[in-house]
RNA sequence: GGUCCCGUAGCUCAGUUGGAUAGAGCAACAGCCUUCUAAGCUGUGGGUCGCGCGUUCGAGUCGCGCCGGGAUCACCA
């Protein structure tokens, strides 16, 4: 990176002109501000107190010393207390022309060190994903191909929960008023199937509870002695103890649930390396439950309940397994750690959990910790905000949702209106077309998700669909598939333009000098989004270079009524930006159309 | 109440980890298709960066204190 070589020259200045040793930190080496020429610009006022002079003399001074050793620089002009450099044409010529062909440009290709685990999705199985479980899918499959780029071998885990009293609901609802419904019978999904069982219980639970506050009950104990609240309690006891009819009515349910989820991720196009459930996973825990008890860092009350006291951490006390001895979910979560940890040796650990489990996740880091693993500095929770209705947050039992397959279905409906008002696609045939519908739809939806800062919350309003014009998805997509119009009108593929360079020929218009300094930007921005954990730096980078090629593209003939070198170059230009948009798009799932 | 997160244009969001006169999109208004896709481009208006104090050459960015919004503090997950 040419920034690295001007301060590392910075740091040789200030020793050969004032013979002083500086800290690297206070070289700061940034993009020139648009109203000044330059293109890089070192700021020059911390380095005045080692010349002892003013900020504008050691500028000049420093300047000087850069322009006559470092090749690459074209000249340097002072203002105030900053140096605004300016590189040769050349160097960035020569930059495009050296990567022009590299497929991968700013993909880390081969994988170092320890993989790095991420943890996403992760649903419950009574009950269909809804918006919140999109943001949180998108953001787990984005990180794992960021990632990825940035050269970590990642594996990607879907921990199912499928099995507590939330699915005994949906079950007990479902055997008490199903009438042995099922996804053939009634042509619903899986999923949305138990979800009406769920939210069914809801209702019958709340009407009990009305009863028995009637009664002249406090709230707490009818919520608790409502019959079927009892039923489902009961329920899940035979569930832990293998009752056989309970049991084959779970695995009919929860099959039901994983193939309405399969088709959500096939939609959404999110994978996982594995899938674990948390029913076959739940006991690990209770090992480490032993071990903390032998090493007396953990300890039991006289219920037989076992317990943690974190209190010297800040925290509380915690409880770790109940009197009766079945575990709790950070007893589970202590275990499928473990496990991960024995199976992999991450050097990271990642919990895309949304933040209303901070509290969760600082608990479980500090009991490893009380038990000695010191790879708990290695977990890392991705907490990321929720996301809010107009009127406050989506409740599942209240159906105030916003269904995740219902959402994607307006989407492509708005997909559909939009092409076919625009009229471009009509040599598309049936399947052409839903892809592009899909295609878009979902570009859409990712980007409005993935565009935001993940630890703020997402304002969505069903009022008003996402946007398909300006900053969103579809700009970005279109702006590939104008690109890739070019190539259809040229008689020639763009590979085979590449020998017709004549690099001598090029001079570079201040937007193409623009979009190739974006482009050389690429890995910036991938690795701010590893360190960052944030998919938004892709998302905004993607914008930004697909919004100044529409820019460009605007006002300058790329192929025709140009000189066949300029028409060379421009087309070559143009290849180079597509594929960093694919590129970037990809890492966000998002796919590009040739066409649309 | 304790802890954590957020507060930037009417709305939705950026802001390169402390740099120059804070940027985009939407919405509003005015323009641009006989030329490679107008899901586009150009222009106009719109700001006490929640408030105050501090740190320093310099603060939207860091610290402290308020104000407002959210999350959490379960033998739920």
């Amino acid at each position: 990176m040419i920034a690295d070589k001007l301060a590392e020259f910075t740091l040789k200045a200030v020793h050969d002109l004032y013979g002083q040793a500086i800290p690297n930190e206070l070289i700061q080496i940034e993009k020139t501000n648009r109203e000044f020429t330059g293109d890089y610009t070192l700021v020059v006022f911390p380095m005045s107190r080692f010349s002892k002079k003013s900020p504008a003399d050691t500028a000049h001074e420093i300047g000087a010393y850069l322009e006559k050793n470092i090749s690459e620089l074209s000249k340097t002009e002072v203002i105030k207390g900053f140096l605004n450099i300016t590189l040769h044409d050349n160097f960035w010529v020569n930059f495009f022309i050296e990567n022009l062909n590299n497929e991968n440009f700013g993909i880390n290709q081969k994988a170092t060190g320890k993989p790095v685990v991420i943890e996403y999705s992760s649903p419950n199985t009574n009950k269909p994903l809804h918006l919140g479980h999109i943001r949180n899918n998108l953001l787990g499959f984005s990180l794992a191909q960021i990632l990825k780029a940035n050269g970590h071998h990642v594996v990607k885990i879907n921990l199912v929960n499928d099995r507590g009293i939330h699915i005994c609901k949906s079950m007990l609802a479902w055997i008490k008023w199903g009438n042995e419904a099922t996804p053939e019978s009634t042509g619903l999904k899986g999923d949305h199937l138990i979800g009406k069982y769920y939210v069914l219980f809801d209702k019958k639970h709340k009407e009990q509870i009305a009863e028995f506050v009637h009664r002249g009950y406090t709230e707490d104990d009818a919520f608790e002695q409502a019959p079927i609240m009892k039923e489902a309690k009961e329920m899940l006891k035979k569930w832990e103890a293998g009752d056989e009819e309970v049991l084959s009515i779970w695995k009919l349910m929860n099959n039901w649930a994983y193939d309405g989820f399969d088709q959500t991720y096939k939609r959404l196009g999110v994978d996982f390396d594995y899938i674990n459930y948390e029913s076959k996973t739940y006991l690990d825990g209770k090992k480490m439950v032993e071990e903390g008890l032998r090493k007396e860092v953990f300890y039991k009350r006289e219920d037989n309940s076992v317990w943690v006291d974190l209190r010297d951490e800040g925290l509380d006390e915690k409880l770790l397994l109940r009197g009766d001895g079945t575990s709790v979910y950070i007893t589970q979560d202590l275990g499928t750690a473990q496990r991960r940890h024995d199976q992999f040796n991450p050097g990271q650990m990642l919990y895309v959990v949304g933040n209303e489990q901070i509290y969760h996740f600082d608990v479980l880091k500090k009991i490893l910790k009380k038990l000695g693993r010191d790879w708990s500095k290695n977990i890392y929770h991705l907490s990321y905000g929720m996301v809010e209705l107009p009127h406050g947050r989506m409740k599942s039992r209240e159906g105030t949702v916003v269904d995740a397959d219902d959402l994607m279905d307006e989407m492509y409906e708005t997909a559909q209106k939009t092409t076919e008002e625009l009229g471009k696609t009509t040599d598309f045939n049936e399947q052409q077309l839903h892809e592009l519908y899909h295609l878009v739809s979902m570009g859409a939806l990712k980007y409005f998700i993935l565009r935001v800062d993940p630890k703020k919350n997402i304002l969505f309003n069903p009022e008003e669909s996402i946007d398909f014009n300006g900053n969103t998805g579809p700009f970005i997509q279109y702006t590939y598939a104008r690109i890739q119009s070019i190539f259809r009108k040229a008689e020639k593929s763009p590979e085979e333009y590449i020998p017709l360079l004549d690099s001598t020929k090029i001079e570079l218009s201040p937007v193409e000098k623009e979009i190739i300094r974006i482009i050389y930007e690429f890995p910036l921005a991938i690795h701010a989004a590893g360190e960052n954990y944030s998919p938004a730096t892709i998302a905004n980078y993607a914008y930004e270079l697909a919004k100044t090629y529409n820019h460009y593209y605007q006002d300058t003939p790329i192929l025709k009524r140009v000189e066949q070198d300029t028409a060379n170059f421009r087309v070559l230009l143009s290849w180079f930006t597509g594929r960093i948009i694919k590129l970037s798009m990809s890492l966000l799932g998002v796919a590009v159309p040739e066409k649309m």
